[in-house]
DNA sequence: TAGGCCATCTGGTCCT
DNA sequence: AGGACCAGATGGCCTA
């Protein structure tokens, strides 16, 4: 854990440091305007491409000096915006750390098998965050279920009286180690909804952005979730994230800030 | 050496 | 108008 986290920090702190050359452009006084490549070889395809309605904003107002200090401006915004963002994903990569460094297969890097002491990847803390979401739903969701049959098979009338949960018996999910338990094991011990059996693929889920799903997780129902999708939306078949399309075609609408 | 992962820059688009 | 967000491009680092 330690080892994950200061390696995260030492390499955070050493990337996010702008140096002056082709990776950083008119960041810093020293490197002026178009000294790397992207500032050229990136502008012309884009411009190409996106055609937008909306012509691009003129800039002819703006001296050489003022129009450097604005990309200087709006770089050191997306940096910082970057860097946060990789905040939050070191903390979901906290939560998802047992994981990542108990597993026996040392092979794949980005997968749950990375070797202790080697972080997750981002795909990777994703993939299996969502996993990890998806096993608590169904978790919930059989808890739900056999608390039902516990009530009706005592004459108790249906009502909040969720005793299994104070008693701390509960036999489901004690956090995300779990997750490394074999599908069979898991089979038998956690709830038998096929949307924990699709979140316990966690190992080919995590390789899922090259390599196609086995013949086992092609079997597997698509998740049930609202959360997950609009039902009746077939999974997303990229194979990465099996989310439903929607979130591909475009972008979900921001939450207000 | 190839491939994976990442940070950074950049221009476009959307939102407030 | 300015900021946030997004995606493409690029190059560096690391590992198998």
């Amino acid at each position: 854990m330690m080892n994950v986290l200061s390696n995260t920090a030492a390499r955070a702190q050493e990337q996010s440091i702008p140096l002056c050359g082709p990776g950083s452009m008119h960041d810093l006084p020293h490197c002026p305007p178009g000294f790397g490549l992207n500032s050229r070889l990136n502008a012309a395809p884009l411009l190409s491409l996106h055609s937008s309605p909306r012509a691009a904003k003129p800039q002819k107002e703006l001296s050489p000096e003022e129009q450097q200090e604005l990309r200087r401006k709006i770089n050191s915004r997306e940096r910082k915006r970057m860097q946060d963002l990789n905040i939050a994903m070191d903390a979901l990569r906290e939560v998802m750390v047992p994981y990542a460094s108990s597993s026996s297969s040392p092979s794949h890097s980005h997968a749950p098998g990375a070797p202790p002491g080697r972080r997750l990847s981002k795909i990777s803390t994703l993939v299996l965050a969502r996993n990890y979401i998806l096993l608590l739903g169904s978790s919930l969701q059989e808890m739900r279920r056999l608390l039902g049959e516990v009530s009706i098979g005592m004459g108790v009338s249906t009502g909040p009286v969720p005793r299994l949960l104070f008693a701390g018996g509960w036999p489901l999910i004690a956090g995300p180690r779990q997750l490394l338990l074999t599908h069979e094991s898991l089979i038998s011990s956690a709830p038998s909804s096929s949307s924990s059996s699709a979140a316990l693929s966690s190992s080919t889920a995590a390789k899922c952005a090259t390599v196609p799903p086995g013949p086992m997780e092609a079997s597997l129902a698509p998740v049930h979730w609202s959360c997950v999708g609009a039902t009746g939306v077939p999974p997303c078949p990229c194979g990465v994230c099996r989310l439903s399309r929607f979130n591909h075609a475009k972008s979900a609408p921001r939450f207000s800030k």
